[in-house]
DNA sequence: TACCAATAGTTAGTGTGACAAATATATAAA
DNA sequence: TTTATATATTTGTCACACTAACTATTGGTA
């Protein structure tokens, strides 16, 4: 009977997680941000760290490889990444920041934080840990690499 | 200070509800389940609720029209529902599942139920009450309607 | 050196999600 | 009745997820 439920709990997670996902857009597009939310996703981590290949990058943001392929593309398009041959390794790229992507990281990034934090609202930081501690253990109850 | 953390729960809400529908979908695939974790969502509520119109379904699974409406396409290619003209209205459809698609539904619940189950191991009947309470609120301050 | 498996990245195909616009029909108002 | 507005569904476009297949390159090994 509880199985029942369980279910439902999956449906729930898909739900809230594709309206946080369009709340942020709706935002990333009323202020014009010139992005989606993935690919802030990726410009962020480039900002937090230089040079990454694109497998690497890969891995700290959970995206496959040809998922990533496009967004880079995108944001190559736009200006804000190049892809830089890797001095010893033909086969890969070293990820870069622009001049302009890093313009763009720091003007969104305090509005993007706004932006996140209306989704926490009338919830406690114990519930924030509640919901860390039972989604990590979804996720690796399901394969995922645990959280070092 | 506590911002940095909230892009952080939005990035593992997102990452936990792919990795239930990635291993949901592999768990399909093994069993040659021919439908994907949406078009199941669909068939599931079609078996619960005859007639449905297009819209009163794509309400009742949280999807948009364009979306419902290529899901069911391909639910009649395969044989399991058929769009029958509504009787008064000749805008819209009642759904119905085929005796393929009741067959299809018995077949496969049991199977999905246990599915399911896997994300959940490790977690108690108090986790998932959480769980839900912190999913409902966010989807609600987020503009999402509240659950009757 | 020649072969071979592993790795980095891309391309193509299908399904889904969001959004805008179009079509057809229904219903209400003038 | 005519017009206006609302509703049901479809179509088109772009972005993303996943799979499979492909190219190029690397590194190990016979």
């Amino acid at each position: 009977m509880t199985q029942e439920l369980f279910a439902r709990y999956s449906f729930l997670l898909d739900r809230t997680a594709r309206k946080v996902k369009q709340y942020a857009q709706h935002q990333f597009k009323a202020g014009e941000f010139d992005v989606t939310v993935d690919q802030w996703l990726v410009l962020k981590n480039l900002s937090e760290n230089e040079l990454l290949s694109q497998t690497e990058l890969a891995n700290l943001v959970f995206k496959d490889h040809p998922t990533l392929t496009r967004i880079i593309d995108l944001l190559c398009k736009k200006g804000y990444v190049e892809r830089v041959p890797h001095p010893q390794d033909r086969r890969s790229f070293q990820l870069h920041l622009t001049d302009s992507g890093l313009e763009k990281v720091s003007e969104l990034k305090p509005k993007i934080l706004e932006i996140r934090e209306k989704a926490w609202e009338n919830l406690t930081p114990k519930d924030f840990e509640e919901f860390k501690r039972i989604l990590d253990t979804i996720y690796q109850n399901l394969g995922g690499p645990s959280e070092e």
